[in-house]
DNA sequence: CATAGCATTTGAACATCGTTCAAGTGCTGG
DNA sequence: CCAGCACTTGAACGATGTTCAAATGCTATG
């Protein structure tokens, strides 16, 4: 190992480190090499790929959520802990959900993401559930749900740093929407409130959907059923 | 009006078949002048930017979504019917996923797409609740399922087009997941239940998880309660 | 201790892509 | 018929991902 050679780990949490402060098309291989203080091609030699640095970069971030224990015949503690530690990691990477946004549940490509908290889901269990829809619609939703609030933030954060010209943006797109809803007179009152501002935080909000999801996957999923699940009709 | 001369919906209808075709990454304005039969750069005069052309694209592809009748006092045939028209259309338009991901469901740039559906939702109602915060948890939950839902559709037709090889990756990841599962006895059973293909189709986890989603948005939120719910621990 | 070999870095160079610009082309209204 | 405007064109620029041959320097072997 010679003195001044870069090793993979440092590539990558500069990667993150950038990622974090510039987001995804602040990264690139140049800019990288500057901050690494080494040539920009010289990456090339530990990662191969930009794509390949941006899925390692990935691996990182999604490492840093610690899988729930499973409690055998609970599920809802450990699927809240999940939902909760992907909430927290995309608030705080949110290039991963820029990079990875449509595989990130269930692309093949990085499955492994998948397996392991689809090994702490199907752990969990949905005892008496065709496991494979129950685990399915779990991981679709229940963090398809955290990747929903932490757009959320991502948005808030964004008008915070924008500053008064996106405020105002969004406040023309409320008066657009006041607009719109002239015909709905009960709505009036409620756009009112909404445009003063966002009144709920997204880590309230996040709380409630979640809560509320996990109430309607516990009423369809819970109980022994057959898998067609004819309860309630849309 | 000259006789060869494009028009901005001849070029975002050529845009979205080369999105809907290629993927986010396949369209570029060279490729797309071509398809068009002109200079690359003809289209600069109409559209401004990619960027632009893009967001018009998404406009095109969001305005397919024929928002629902609303009956007042009932919210949830329009709220299904919301959520299922957007899931067709991120499946038609995968790339809207891509192009959007953060700012599909609360950007303020396009927040006019937001709009339209928030007045649905807030119209559709839940009486009694607090309207910002119910509107929030609706809107980034209920969409954020389909958002889900059609991202999982999307892989799966990936994988059917990019056939054996991708397949053999999947296969690969579920071998990964079933080693990782060893030491969890009751997950065995399930995931060769998983690796056999996946079992239930796209349209059955949709179906499934939005209304277990809505069932759970009702208890939370379709009765008068105080704002903090503090019906079921999470 | 010297030298061969390998790991690693470097800078130049290429292709692609978004975009700009000055120069054209052709219709249209006066 | 002509001036002006809407629109198109091709060349060119800068940024970026990537490749490659050459250089560098450590390490292990004779």
């Amino acid at each position: 190992m010679p003195r001044d050679t870069l090793s993979r780990d440092q590539i990558l949490r500069a990667a993150v480190e950038l990622l974090d402060a510039e987001g995804l098309e602040g990264l690139n291989m140049r800019a990288l090499g500057q901050r690494l203080g080494s040539a920009a091609t010289a990456v090339y030699w530990h990662v191969g790929s930009k794509d390949n640095l941006v899925a390692l970069a990935g691996d990182l971030a999604w490492n840093e959520i610690d899988l729930p224990e499973v409690t055998p015949g609970t599920w809802r503690p450990a699927a809240t802990a999940l939902a909760t530690g992907l909430y927290g990691m995309l608030c705080r990477h949110p290039w991963v959900l820029q990079a990875f946004g449509t595989f990130l549940l269930v692309g093949p490509g990085k499955a492994r993401y998948d397996d392991r908290s689809l090994a702490v889901y199907e752990e969990a269990g949905f005892p008496g559930t065709q496991a494979d829809q129950a685990a399915a619609a779990v991981f679709t939703f229940v963090l398809g749900n955290a990747l929903g609030a932490s757009a959320a933030a991502a948005v808030r954060r964004r008008l915070a740093r924008e500053g008064e010209s996106a405020e105002a943006q969004l406040k023309e797109a409320m008066a657009k929407a006041v607009e719109y809803a002239s015909a709905y007179p009960r709505l009036r009152p409620r756009l009112d409130t909404a445009s003063s501002g966002y009144a709920a935080s997204p880590e309230q909000t996040f709380e409630l959907g979640l809560a509320a999801v996990l109430d309607g996957l516990a009423g369809r999923l819970g109980a022994d059923q057959p898998s067609n699940g004819s309860r309630t009709p849309l």
